[in-house]
DNA sequence: TGTATATTTCGTTGTATAACGAAATGATAT
DNA sequence: ATATCATTTCGTTATACAACGAAATATACA
């Protein structure tokens, strides 16, 4: 039950919901994540942590960038499962409409100079 | 996303999970979920209301008890696709284990005198 | 080596929520 | 009608957690 319950809270948080969704587009690092959700660095680094600690997303380091990947293949039944579900659902939806249109838009190097 | 975040927000929760998965077995009423779960009333209560909330169960009045059911068929499609898969998770816990062999001893009228 | 940059960790603050007991509500039965 | 019982609502308290900025860590590059 500890496990599933992991996987519940990481998903019950709008933020963590919207960065899920992002990354089933694409992977990112953490300043895109930052600037398309409109948050504190810190903030973004903790729900990753948080999405991480749940095995539904994994990191691989780029250079100075830690990359984000959704963890479809996790060893976590549970976090496995449930990407799969999600995968289908909010797609409709404006606000992820939007991240989506926008990851096109960030790019990583103007972004960090900033 | 705010059905879904109603949903997942409604499953984050120890407590609430271990009344799903009670319901699954057998429909309960409020005072008999109390029992098993070593809470107050009032908190059960507070429960079963985030979960109705969710769609993810529903009550029906039995005289003077509410009896609650989960929601198989329910309209919110979140709620429906979640409850059709966490039917096949944690069956193997001790805790739901434990809270399910119970459900065959409670007896909601000894429960409610005492 | 030192400096710039990307990310994480830490400490703090405000908000959300779980838990309780007591009071209110709704239904049954005498 | 009144008493009894099941449940819900309310008010309070303690804990969990989201958000931030600042400091620490890690990597790249000059």
């Amino acid at each position: 039950m500890q496990q599933s319950l992991i996987v519940f809270k990481a998903l019950a948080d709008k933020n963590r919901i919207r960065i899920l969704k992002m990354l089933e587009k694409k992977s990112l690092c953490v300043c895109e994540i930052t600037d398309i959700l409109g948050l504190a660095v810190s903030t973004t680094s903790r729900h990753l942590s948080i999405l991480k600690e749940a095995r539904l997303i994994f990191e691989q380091k780029e250079g100075k960038w830690v990359n984000y990947y959704i963890n479809k293949t996790t060893q976590n039944k549970y976090a496995r499962e449930t990407l799969a579900l999600i995968k289908t659902w909010m797609n409709e939806d404006h606000i992820i409409q939007k991240d989506l249109a926008k990851i096109d838009q960030v790019n990583r190097i103007d972004l960090c100079r900033s």
